[in-house]
DNA sequence: CTCCTTTTTGACATATCTCTCATTTTTGAG
DNA sequence: CTCAAAAATGAGAGATATGTCAAAAAGGAG
């Protein structure tokens, strides 16, 4: 048995019950990163938890019920790790590439985070929904202080999002490498209205240890 | 029975093999439109062109097998369309314009040709290698004109293609609009380095009717 | 530790899909 | 039109998944 997982120290104290019902959620965690959300199997989800398969259904009424939860554990969990990085930076530009970087690495040296939340924000609206609020405030925050020149809608964001996944799911496939995160955000401050230069030099300065 | 498909008529001379075989490709775009990649089932193909269960096999030897000539033929298809409506342009910038615009409407309107596109992108890597050949033809063109300010790379095609991903799919998912359409060239374009008012520009002079 | 409650268990009924193959049907060349 | 070759058919075997439930095990309050 997995001796730890992503959540499954927060049900220390709990009853039964909540860590079971951790166990599970972790295990999804798991079984997405391998196969996909699509592909995942409810029966993959209990063999890997070494749970009976009927201990599911005392959880969850069906598989899209914890593919929900375990992308909004993910996705919560993820969020307050970067926002905490970021609490004191106050500039735009600074905090998208921050927020950026570490996003990227998150999902991709945090096991199979990766998979998770490139699923959720292809497949789950909802979740898909809060995160691109914090991209939003960002980007929102760029346009006051008047360094981003953008119409700032649904749709941009969209697009925003969908550089920031081909940057994670390269380098899900294809192993970490600094470089493309690093293209990843210059790129994204390009499609914000920087110049190649500016992105660049902006990445540079601002890219994390 | 759907009279026509989308290759169908293609085999209109050709010996029943042919067509049969072409019917279930044409199925399987359907099917792939209908559900997704991941989830289309032999049996929904067989069901959906109408023909035994069994038929399958005499002309595929799995699902993958169907998958990638479908994805290959409709990818096929487009790029001709495409390529002839650009034959005599020589700008870059105007044809990044016209085949992003043409690929999002082919993709949009041409029934579930969309739905195959962005499967392919994500899950066929060879198909997707042919798709992007083009799109790097066009960039290198626009490095040699000097209108272009890109390091062109896989990577860099990839997040170009996320952006045109994104564009098909939202469109596939709440309907046509020319608005988001004309917004992808434009940050297309800006990846490549034009500024907004120049992208803007260049999208209003060469989005074709 | 005890004992009632809560939770887990895993066999089973049901459903679905893939792939095979003996048989039937269709094709098209002569 | 004829008929041998080619293709299609669909029932069925085997594999795999979902969801149920009565029985067994574990939990934890007193």
């Amino acid at each position: 048995m997995p001796t730890r997982g992503h959540f499954r120290d927060l049900g220390k104290g709990l009853p039964k019950r909540d860590r079971t019902r951790l166990a599970l959620i972790d295990s999804a965690v798991d079984v997405i990163g391998a196969k996909g959300m699509e592909l995942a199997k409810i029966s993959d989800i209990t063999e890997h938890a070494e749970l009976a398969n009927g201990t599911f259904y005392n959880h969850f009424a069906d598989k899209d019920e914890i593919l929900q939860e375990a992308a909004y554990q993910v996705a919560t969990e993820m969020t307050r790790e970067i926002d905490e990085e970021m609490q004191s930076v106050e500039s735009a530009v600074a905090r998208i590439v921050i927020a950026t970087t570490q996003a990227i690495r998150l999902s991709v040296e945090g096991g199979t985070w990766g998979a998770v939340i490139v699923g959720a924000l292809q497949h789950l609206p909802s979740v898909r929904r809060d995160l691109l609020q914090f991209l939003r405030a960002d980007l929102q925050k760029g346009l006051e202080q008047g360094v981003f020149d953008i119409e700032l809608d649904e749709f941009f964001l969209d697009q925003v999002a969908g550089l920031i996944s081909v940057g994670m799911r390269t380098q899900i496939e294809m192993g970490a490498d600094p470089d493309k995160t690093a293209r990843t955000c210059e790129n994204v401050l390009r499609l914000c209205g920087l110049t190649r230069t500016k992105a660049q030099k902006a990445v540079l300065t601002n890219t994390p240890s």
